[in-house]
DNA sequence: GTACGGCCCTGTTAGC
DNA sequence: TGCTAACAGGGCCGTA
């Protein structure tokens, strides 16, 4: 499930490996959501971006091909051509030099755009993404304001993208978790709205710098699992001792998403 | 405009 | 042992 920092590591891998290549031949699995790989076809590619936990392709054209990995969306480079074997391979871009870049993605959630630089009037959740978690202009006063604009619960603003982009409920769980903030809460006072700002920017941090978490599907552009997931003190902890106050942790489904926290640490 | 629920998908796991 | 049902979840869309 690739939220930001296992996007930014596929990104990072992506990057100096693209770059100034052109992609000779696309193709991909025949359904809507994979086709636009092939609208590429011919560009060279000057840059890979993240927004959030899309990936931003851009090329000579000035054009964007928009990719989001969903659950168990994996980009990988194999030598020559595409390997079709792969029965869940939806998409795959030859690349000049004689090597593929290949989208699979068994469970299908993934998909891909293209569309003009920066236009993305057509991916809503992009389009109405709040800032970046490490935005310089994101500070505790507009994170605040930023939350103070809907009445649903905290977990279920921070799933949306609107008030901060990038987190999902991996690092949601972690940071209310760090923040000690019950997830159900619905609006928060300046201090705790800026401690949490502080949690997210500090668990999407670790994240990055341990490569990303693997539970089950997750692979970067190289093949390997990230190391984050020994890092977790809540999410996926249900029934286990809070790591502060030993306390049994609980979970419950909120916004259709198993979440978990510390009913102790976290009270509402 | 906002809130909410259903849907898309398929591998894994639990229960019978 | 083998089958069935529930579950996991990010984003989109229709409805209220």
């Amino acid at each position: 499930m690739p939220e930001l920092p296992e996007v930014e590591t596929v990104r990072r891998q992506l990057e100096p490996r693209l770059v100034n290549r052109q992609v000779l031949e696309a193709g991909s699995f025949d359904h809507p959501k994979f086709t636009p790989a092939r609208d590429v076809t011919g560009a060279f590619i000057r840059g890979v971006r993240r927004r959030g936990k899309y990936l931003l392709v851009s090329t000579d054209d000035h054009r964007e091909l928009v990719v989001h990995l969903g659950m168990t969306g994996q980009l990988r480079f194999t030598p020559g051509g595409p390997n079709t074997e792969d029965p869940y391979l939806r998409a795959w871009w030859h690349l000049d030099g004689d090597e593929t870049l290949e989208f699979a993605d068994v469970r299908r959630f993934g998909r891909l755009r293209v569309v003009e630089a920066g236009n993305y009037a057509g991916i809503p959740t992009l389009a109405n993404a709040g800032p970046e978690p490490w935005d310089p202009a994101l500070t505790p006063k507009l994170f605040h304001s930023l939350l103070s604009q809907s009445k649903r619960a905290l977990k279920t603003q921070l799933l949306s993208q609107r008030p901060i982009a990038g987190v999902g409920n991996i690092y949601a769980d972690e940071a209310l978790w760090i923040a000690k903030i019950n997830p159900k809460v619905k609006q928060l006072g300046l201090e705790r709205a800026g401690r949490l700002l502080e949690a997210i920017q500090e668990t999407l941090r670790q994240g990055v710098d341990n490569g990303g978490t693997t539970l089950r599907d997750y692979r970067n552009a190289e093949g390997g699992e990230g190391e984050n997931q020994h890092a977790l003190f809540c999410y996926g902890r249900s029934g286990e001792p809070c790591g502060r106050c030993n306390t049994t942790l609980v979970s419950d489904v909120i916004d259709a998403r198993t979440t978990t926290w510390c009913p102790r640490c976290q009270k509402r």
